[in-house]
DNA sequence: TAGGCGTGGAC
DNA sequence: TGTCCAAGCCT
């Protein structure tokens, strides 16, 4: 099915391909996998510099692993979604204590790793290892969406059919190689907002395309507000921790959010989550 | 399974 | 301007 689909695309890949730096040949799993993490939720041009820095200083999973947690939280800076250092940080931990140090390569072992869920345990199983897997990412479910199934979104949540689908696609040759095509080519043409069609490669193929670009008729998509938010308020606090070096005085937090009743409980879920520790009754710091 | 979890750029 | 969105994961 739909097998018309894999000559277009991978040869826009050859001629259109980002010059990714954990896309080189010499990056490792551990290169690969660091910005498979970062890369959840987040845009490439604010990985890159991230990500290099984060290689220069911690070129291999023990390197990381010798450090404390909060290091990681620190050099994570405004990327977002802090946890995911966190996670890096165990996943760096649990690699070098159970691994000896090198990133397991089937995709049973990744994705027992924290913070690693489906789709980056199959994304680095493909693309550091060379498996077979199908790479169900919010570009890959766009694109089938589109191309196959003729609806402008995928649904909310991946589906047994999108996984069967994706299944039935995988080429018996170089399937990393199909799964990075189709990423971006949803990254870079089958957009979420603006699809740039007359530059698709697969535009006379495309169902959603040949039916009119129909609208999305799905449920509401759910765009939540953020000011004002215990995630902004989260994000603040923790700013104030990352930018200090070791402990930060109470009085420095309440600084940066009205809302007592908030502060407190953002502060106390910051701690809950281990991205934020107590010295004593009035300091904070990040995990030591 | 729906909702929580950061941040900033694009339109 | 506010809304939407960006290589998701976890509970």
């Amino acid at each position: 099915m739909a097998t018309g689909l894999h000559a277009p695309i991978l040869d826009w890949y050859a001629e259109n391909a980002r010059d990714l730096p954990w896309r080189r040949p010499g990056a490792g799993p551990w290169a690969i996998l660091v910005s498979e993490i970062m890369l959840q939720q987040t845009p490439v041009v604010r990985v890159l510099p991230v990500w290099t820095e984060w290689m220069e200083r911690w070129p291999t999973p023990a390197a990381l692993a010798a450090e404390p947690p909060g290091e990681a939280v620190r050099h994570w800076g405004r990327l977002g979604y802090p946890r995911r250092a966190l996670n890096l940080h165990a996943c760096a931990r649990a690699i070098t204590a159970e691994h000896a140090g090198q990133v397991p390569s089937s995709y049973e072992e990744l994705r027992r790793l924290p913070g690693i869920g489906d789709y980056t345990a199959a994304a680095v199983a493909s693309f550091a290892f060379g498996r077979s897997h199908a790479v169900l990412d919010t570009n890959v479910r766009r694109v089938l969406a589109r191309a196959v199934r003729g609806e402008e979104y995928p649904p909310k949540a991946t589906t047994t059919a999108e996984r069967r689908l994706a299944e039935s696609l995988l080429p018996a040759l170089d399937a990393p190689r199909w799964a990075v095509a189709v990423m971006e080519l949803g990254a870079l043409v089958c957009t979420a907002r603006t699809p740039r069609c007359a530059d698709c490669p697969v535009a006379a193929a495309c169902a959603w395309r040949l039916a009119g670009r129909p609208a999305y008729e799905g449920p509401e998509r759910r765009g939540q507000t953020y000011a004002g938010t215990d995630r902004q308020c989260r994000g603040r606090l923790l700013a104030v921790l990352r930018d200090a070096h070791g402990a930060v005085p109470k009085a420095a937090l309440d600084a940066v959010w009205d809302d007592a009743v908030q502060r407190e409980r953002a502060l106390d879920g910051l701690v809950a989550d281990g991205l934020a520790e107590v010295v004593d009754e009035g300091a904070y710091r990040l995990p030591t």
